[in-house]
DNA sequence: AAGTGGGTAGACAGACCAGTCTTGTTTATA
DNA sequence: TATAAACAAGACTGGTCTGTCTACCCACTT
């Protein structure tokens, strides 16, 4: 072990755990055990267990645009570049380690009244439709807003399920079907370049 | 409290206390206080607090299952009937206590060797999708399975993250956005009746 | 050579967890 | 009226939880 960047390892280790086993589930202990580390160096670096959970939540959102913007810059414009988030999806779906969304599962093992991480996920989705909404902007000739917003907000839905719904069926199913019906949504528009 | 129907009682009150909170950040304790019991009358009727869980997920699901067939027939065939899921689930949202999918929320909960709740929950989601199914078909002029399947499970991608989404994001854009652009599944097919 | 800071190991506190058990009370029914 | 089942109240077991604390180590700088 690398004195140099203990802190991210921690934070790598315990969000490896919180992604598998639940954020409830997973106790302090087993991640000092896991990254084999001394309990009051986690406590050195974070204030809590909930401060991890919110840099493990942070770091898997940036890596997964950043990820996801890549990709997709890389195909070529129009209609394939707008599917392209289907296939991003399936790449990530046959790694090893995938459990589906890691914000849904998050949010859910919460009490209502813990909004800070509600407030973190629902600016990282807002994120993520903002994203869409370029990529669709900059992929069809629209006239209007609303008709962006009504189309990636539509690419978005499915992009959602189709996360949460493989992991579910344990089966691509969902992705592969996102992705065969997402043309309808743009079925009279037309694609730019 | 009427003797008459404890078990009931306590699987109600676990079950509210489960959507809103949690599976395991809600204890007994706690489950034991608010339904106003003894411990021993508790484990009198479940044999463990997962017991109570699987109990929960199936009531729920007959419940849910239920009122939504009660809705849809209800309404006028064609078109309508398949929209119908979606004003549904709005009526649901409206509903105070939302807090999104309770199987998708115990799900993410848990860790990947509990195989038991995983399958029951796999099996209720595919009983929504053969229920879509069916109504599909009956609402719909299809010459073959396969587009019955692709219809029906563009729905359920729809309707899945309607829920989710609309809790997430506290607002119910994404079902109405999901009923707006389901029709572009069945554009191209004619309605029965 | 002394001091400083990030690290180790692990005991500890105080709360909570699921689940068991004992004791006794109420209720229904035979 | 006798009996058994359902329920209440809560002590208790053995374990886990987050977070704090002490005490020590070692590598670095000054």
């Amino acid at each position: 072990m690398h004195k140099t960047n203990i802190k991210n390892h921690i934070a790598k280790v315990a969000g490896q755990l919180f992604y598998k086993n639940g954020y409830n589930t997973t106790g302090v202990n087993e991640i000092i055990d896991k990254a084999d580390i001394a309990k009051a160096t986690l406590y050195h670096h974070f204030r809590s267990k909930e401060a991890i959970c919110i840099i493990y939540l942070e770091e898997r959102h940036t890596n997964f645009m950043q990820e996801l913007s890549d990709y997709v810059t890389s195909k070529s414009e129009g209609e394939t570049k707008l599917l392209a988030i289907f296939d991003f999806l399936r790449e990530l779906y046959r790694k090893e380690e995938f459990y589906g969304c890691w914000a849904q599962k998050t949010l859910g093992e919460l009490r209502p009244e813990n909004e800070k991480i509600h407030q973190v996920i629902q600016r990282q989705k807002k994120d993520l439709l903002l994203f869409l909404g370029d990529l669709v902007g900059e992929n069809l000739h629209l006239i209007s807003k609303a008709e962006i917003e009504k189309i990636s907000g539509g690419l978005y839905l499915l992009f959602e399920s189709a996360i949460t719904e493989s992991h579910l069926h344990q089966n691509d199913w969902p992705i592969h079907l996102a992705k065969r019906i997402a043309p309808s949504l743009f079925a009279e528009m037309q694609f730019k370049a």
